[in-house]
RNA sequence: GGAGGGGUGUCUGAGUGGUUGAAAGAACCGGUCUUGAAAACCGGCGUGCCGCAAGGUACCGGGGGUUCGAAUCCCUCCCCCUCCGCCA
């Protein structure tokens, strides 16, 4: 949520930057007019509030004094009728009000490329080589064939399509790269590890905007009214929810968890394999942070996602977003794609977002400055990284011509041994 | 799921309808004193909204209600604790 008073003061800058977007200007149009007319009913009710409060207290006043309080008690009562009319006017327009700002993106940082669409992303750097292969490389789904590492069929039987079940050494170097990231993360990179509910309530997922927007693309549990997390970003950044943190800033936070996305309205699009399923696994960065810090944490955040990538010796690059490709809440973000010979195609494993004070603001989460003056955090969050995209091109990038998968080096200690993925007997 | 108890500021904790944003203590910040520290003493010490400001207004788990007036009464929801039941 943007501050509505960068809208009040500032709306030329504010339409600028929802124009990079493209974005429409009626909700910030709407916002401030229904803002104008909030404050000058604010106005009218206090005075009226001034008035009964100071009016009451004659009552308590004459009532210990013996006298007689009918008539002012007449008097309070109507201006009362007049508070909670205006009351009922000014909540309508609040609600408004906030139905309006909660639809407005945030404005996206001035430094990053204006374009359209993902065609003015612009390409950050590329890191390592691809693979040199004397043979034709095969997709993951043909390496799978042969290595039976997910069976896509009964996990279609057991859920549905889109809900992999992951099997003998898939899911041990599914784990093992779990507990890698975590490690490298927790050790290396300074963050707390926190294993959070899967599940959350709805203040949660409006608190990092979700919902009203994506309730569509998340799984809900009407009963309990609780929903299944899209991502680990969710929980972990909700934890500090309407609190002025007294812990010193930064805060790294990083979490493994499964995610759940119905994916409405994508059914068919590259939904071959495990590229696209409705739940997965990944590891997730959260920070808490200085405002004045965020963007050179950005950077640091996305070194930190890097860091997974090269010691595993995978071939990557890192995109920055244009201002009409980055996701609603962000102001700027770097995108990471792993490399896949075998489809000849990039794929985003990480996402790493500022988000400035625009999640802060709905999350309610601030923090005392060196002056004791309470400031809304900036907040950011990256994965570090997404597992069947990870997995996909660690077995696209690291086959061989025999059709075995030779796994990095890195990975080996939390393999228990095993080196490479071998071709199983039918 | 059943029965009971409870949710007040950073913490402990008073407050059962009237000038209470809220006693008291602790913590914390500033000052005096001290070679320094402690102690003692003095002062400060919640958040949001409106306002140029002075100031006003709202908030005692959330929401709603009664009343001239609610932290205090009523309804409802949430959370915590104890006991019982069920259960991985």
């Amino acid at each position: 949520m943007l501050d509505i008073k960068r809208i009040r003061e500032n709306f030329d800058e504010v339409a600028e930057g929802l124009r990079r977007r493209g974005a429409s200007l009626e909700g910030a149009e709407r916002a401030r007019d229904l803002d104008a007319r909030r404050r000058a009913l604010v106005m009218q009710s206090d005075e009226l509030k001034t008035l009964r409060n100071s009016r009451s207290k004659e009552i308590g006043a004459l009532k210990k004094a013996g006298q007689d309080t009918a008539a002012v008690q007449a008097d309070v009562r109507a201006i009362g009728d007049q508070i909670t009319a205006l009351d009922a006017q000014l909540r309508e327009i609040e609600t408004d009000l906030e139905a309006a700002m909660l639809l407005i993106p945030n404005v996206p940082c001035a430094t990053i490329p204006t374009g359209p669409d993902a065609s003015a992303n612009r390409v950050a750097r590329v890191v390592g080589e691809p693979p040199a292969f004397a043979f034709k490389p095969l997709d993951h789904i043909a390496l799978n064939e042969r290595l039976g590492l997910f069976d896509l069929p009964r996990g279609a039987k057991l859920t549905g399509s889109g809900f992999p079940l992951l099997q003998g050494a898939g899911s041990k170097l599914q784990r093992a790269l779990i507990q890698y990231m975590l490690d490298m993360h927790t050790e290396r990179h300074g963050y707390t590890e926190m294993l959070p509910p899967f599940v959350v309530n709805s203040a949660s997922m409006r608190g990092t905007g979700q919902l009203p927007k994506m309730a569509e693309d998340m799984y809900h549990c009407e009963i309990d009214d609780l929903w299944l997390i899209p991502t680990a970003e969710v929980p972990v950044t909700n934890v500090y929810r309407d609190e002025i943190l007294d812990r010193p800033l930064p805060i790294y936070l990083t979490a493994y968890t499964p995610c759940f996305r119905r994916e409405a309205g994508s059914a068919g699009k590259e939904t071959r394999g495990i590229l696209r399923v409705h739940q997965f696994d990944k590891v997730e960065m959260v920070k808490f942070v200085e405002p004045e810090t965020s963007y050179a944490e950005l950077e640091t955040l996305v070194a930190n996602a890097e860091e997974v990538l090269t010691s595993l010796g995978l071939h990557y690059r890192v995109l920055e977003l244009c201002s009409g490709d980055i996701s609603f809440s962000a102001a700027k973000c770097y995108d990471i794609e792993l490399w896949a010979p075998g489809q000849q195609a990039w794929l985003e494993v990480s996402s790493c977002s500022n988000f400035e004070d625009f999640q802060a603001r709905r999350l309610n989460c601030r923090y005392r400055d060196a002056n004791g003056k309470t400031r809304l955090v900036h907040t950011l969050n990256g994965s570090g990284v997404a597992l069947p995209r990870l997995m996909i091109a660690i077995l696209e990038q690291c086959q061989q011509a025999d059709g075995s998968v030779l796994l990095p080096e890195a990975l080996r200690p939390y393999l228990r041994g095993l080196e490479r993925l071998e071709p199983q007997a039918k």
